[in-house]
DNA sequence: GAGGTCTGTCATCGG
DNA sequence: CACCGATGACAGACC
């Protein structure tokens, strides 16, 4: 009897998940009588995730994290965790078998038991097959001891009635067995192989749609190693821990020892283009790939390099995942790991502002041995620190250029700045202009990027007018406001492209949801035909107390949460039907 | 010449 | 309070 719950209560299961598929509200909970209760989660529950993902909705949240809105990183970081908790979520043996179970099946099982593979569906179908032999032996015993194989409208109504009480307990053996059985069992036995079949389909169609699944059986160093140079830049972060280094303390390093050394040509790539990149960090195998492997890591830290765990665990711990004071949420975070605060030699860190430019940049130091002569004080521009501390987005150049050169466009950009003070007046921005003018030895360019201190001090010591005074503020405010609104505009774009990016990764999901809909709708179309044919042929098999066969319009089969398989009157007749029986069963006592 | 794009500038707000 | 960054809005240049 417990296999036949087993197995009756199974084929229930998938069963209320195909309707659920099709949007048929289902509550399974309370007729199973919380003999499942993790059933509720299909309808709305986590486990609903991957049958309609409202990802629009996680976004904000993040597990219930307020996600700053200009900081892709802490985005995609919540969404891996959510996604994560997803997958561990679907732990439940009860659980419907999703896309990310594929994610799981690469566990090795220790000696070929069934510990492998929880969810595979196949393993609960040779569990069926036993299931169904030992129902058939059983049934086989009923027969023997009845000496029939027709049951009476008595028994089938006592069935009805008894399997009521049944439900509310079930330790009560002293029933009659089900009639379910009656030579019907390869029939029923491949009715519900359908449903096996059904899951093994949406399993392979749902790994089509992965944009990484990893479908064959590796270790898990060998998973992280093989796929760092994917889309995602983080995992190539975690691989690179010298470049982590680099970039961290990058406010202190000597950039030209890392342009000498073994920096990674990928690095302005990679900070330059992170949120280019994010596109690409919005697919959904990426948020799987590093949540998985993370949480696979912290369980099996043995096999790890412990190198790789530092990299990983320094990458969840690095301020990129912060948001930054400066404003400049969402470039600044990856470009520039450093805190300001604690970098005073920076020259776009000085006053904690996000300065650009850094051909202009490049500009200034070449024009510093001119300038020193008559403002020895200002030392504006560390050249390699504004590289290495570059806020804005206005150094392409930098970004796809390779260890060994980039500097070759600084270089290009040094001598575009040099014939700048060859260029014509007429050339020469309205600011420029007014500055050279006044007859200062400085130009307008830095004016705008020198220290607040020094500019001050420079207006206190070349004994300036009012109105001049007020110009070389304007120039500066000047200045600063347009170098904002590149930093600005870059933002809008990349957040465009970012969302670009996210409205096709979401509608291809929707394409695959819509898919797998129309091939649930006609599993459980055939499905159904296919029980209401074995529900006639059961039923006809059956005879009432006037050795007639019961009619399919007027009885149904129902399988209870016990297992039991018993023969109802169907809804509209109930009433009519029983209250028939109970009077004719009167009539018949009277005499 | 109209429309779109890019860029600089101003005003404003919040840190 | 001064300064600064971010950003919307506007205007001019350019294609």
């Amino acid at each position: 009897m417990r296999h036949m719950k087993k197995y009756f209560t199974e084929g229930l299961i998938q069963f209320t998940i195909l309707l659920s598929l099709i949007g048929v509200r289902v509550d399974v909970d309370t007729y199973l009588n919380g003999y499942l209760s993790p059933l509720i989660e299909i309808d709305g529950g986590p486990s609903s995730a991957f049958i309609q993902t409202p990802f629009h909705l996680y976004r904000d949240t993040g597990a219930g994290h307020q996600v700053h809105l200009k900081c892709p990183e802490l985005d995609y970081y919540f969404t891996s965790r959510r996604l994560l908790n997803e997958v561990r979520a679907l732990g439940s043996p009860a659980r419907f078998p999703t896309h990310v179970s594929a994610w799981l099946v690469h566990v090795v099982p220790d000696d070929g038991s069934d510990v492998g593979e929880p969810h595979d569906q196949s393993g609960d179908s040779g569990n069926d097959e036993d299931t169904l032999l030992n129902q058939e032996n059983e049934d086989d015993e009923v027969k023997n001891e009845r000496g029939q194989e027709e049951i009476s409208l008595d028994s089938v109504s006592q069935l009805t009635r008894s399997s009521a009480l049944e439900q509310e307990d079930s330790s009560s053996n002293a029933l009659p067995p089900p009639i379910s059985g009656l030579e019907l069992t390869p029939q029923w036995q491949d009715f519900l192989s359908e449903f096996d079949d059904f899951d093994s389909q949406r399993i392979s169609d749902l790994e089509v749609d992965l944009p990484n699944p990893i479908s064959y059986n590796v270790s898990l160093q060998d998973a992280m190693v093989t796929r760092g140079d994917s889309t995602s830049c983080r995992p190539t972060f975690s691989r690179a821990p010298l470049f982590r280094l680099e970039s961290t303390n990058s406010s202190h390093s000597d950039p030209s020892q890392s342009s000498a050394g073994a920096l990674p040509s990928s690095l302005f790539s990679l900070m330059g283009n992170s949120s280019l990149n994010e596109t690409s960090h919005l697919q959904v195998g990426g948020y799987l790939d590093e949540a998985v492997f993370e949480q696979i890591n912290m369980m099996d830290l043995g096999t790890i390099d412990p190198r790789m765990l530092d990299c990983l665990q320094g990458d969840m711990d690095t301020p990129w995942l912060e948001d930054s004071d400066s404003g400049l949420s969402l470039e600044s975070s990856s470009r520039s790991p450093a805190s300001p605060s604690t970098s005073s030699d920076s020259f776009c860190e000085d006053e904690g502002e996000a300065t650009g430019y850094s051909s202009e940049v490049e500009s200034l130091s070449s024009k510093e041995g001119a300038c020193a002569a008559t403002y020895r004080h200002w030392s504006p521009v560390n050249l390699n620190d504004n590289i290495w501390h570059d806020h804005t987005y206005s150094v392409p150049q930098a970004q796809n250029s390779t260890s060994t050169g980039w500097v070759q466009p600084i270089k290009v950009i040094k001598q575009e700045v040099m014939s700048e003070d060859e260029v014509e007046p007429e050339e020469m921005s309205r600011d420029e202009q007014r500055v050279q003018a006044l007859g200062l030895p400085f130009s307008a360019f830095q004016i705008v990027n020198m220290r607040v201190d020094d500019f001050l001090e420079m207006l206190d010591r070349q004994n300036l007018s009012v109105s001049e005074v007020m110009l070389l503020r304007d120039v500066r405010r000047r200045g600063k406001n347009k170098l904002a609104a590149q930093n600005c505009r870059k933002r809008k774009l990349d957040a465009i492209m970012s969302l670009q990016g996210e409205v096709e990764v979401l509608a291809a999901q929707r394409e695959a949801l819509l898919r797998q809909k129309s091939h649930t709708s006609k599993a459980l179309f055939s499905a159904t035909e296919h029980f209401q044919s074995l529900s006639r042929t059961v039923l006809s098999h059956l005879r009432d107390e006037y050795g007639q066969p019961l009619s399919y319009e007027h009885y149904a089969l129902q399988c209870s949460a016990n297992g039991r398989v018993v023969v109802q009157p169907r809804t509209n007749t109930t009433s009519r039907t029983m209250t028939g029986v109970k009077t004719k069963r009167k009539k018949d006592k009277k005499p």
